[in-house]
DNA sequence: CAGCATCCCATACGATACTG
DNA sequence: CAGTATCGTATGGGATGCTG
């Protein structure tokens, strides 16, 4: 009765828009600035880059590290704990390569995996 | 450059406010009728539970079985297919089990390790 | 450069009523 | 019993402008 009981808790800290290429960014490229972010991923506006930055932030998962002049410099990357949420992102992602085939195959090329009519 | 590049694909199917628990209950319970389901989450309306558990059998992660007779009769379960996300659910309970014994060392026993402030 | 403040909108979710 | 329909609300996210 208590197996999966957390499983929420993960699920919280990765819901957000722009939380998964947020991250994938940073897993791929180690180290980036606030504007190479916004390079990185054209159609986030600077708002929604800082929120999810500082609830990333605040769950420790990517670190934060200023550079005291001007202009400001400041850079993000994946925290030491941050790295040990990457297995679970592979599980995802190994679960996700799967069930888009399934979705094909259940419903054909045409219908995207993630998309539900009516979304 | 494509790791982790289809997690967010888990992640759509699993978002949803009911989702996490509807899944808990099926998956420790294996067959409930509809009935069952909603004495089993006090707090969710006729509405939600339907919605979110079509959405869960669009995905094929639910199977829904209908006896035609009257008074009506329903039962849910994980499907086949559905059970191959156990794995991906048990990695995030997992990693959701230490990450807030995390955020009690951080920020002490008295903040919930899902909030963020704010939320 | 790296942001925060403000305003606005779309959508997820909730309350309630009705039905085969 | 197991839903659907309709309406109202609350929250996440987008557009834009200002600032150290």
């Amino acid at each position: 009765m208590e197996t999966y009981c957390k499983f929420e808790t993960a699920l919280d800290i990765l819901t957000g828009k722009w939380k998964p290429v947020i991250l994938l960014n940073l897993f791929n490229n180690g180290t980036l600035r606030f504007s190479e972010l916004q390079k990185a991923i054209p159609d986030i506006t600077k708002k929604m880059l800082a929120q999810q930055l500082r609830e990333l932030e605040y769950h420790d998962i990517v670190r934060r590290e200023v550079y005291p002049q001007v202009p400001p410099k400041v850079e993000y990357s994946i925290s030491a704990y941050g790295r040990r949420i990457a297995p679970v992102l592979q599980a995802m992602n190994d679960w996700g390569v799967g069930h888009i085939e399934h979705m094909n195959e259940l419903y054909g090329e045409e219908r995207k995996a993630e998309s539900f009519p009516g979304n």
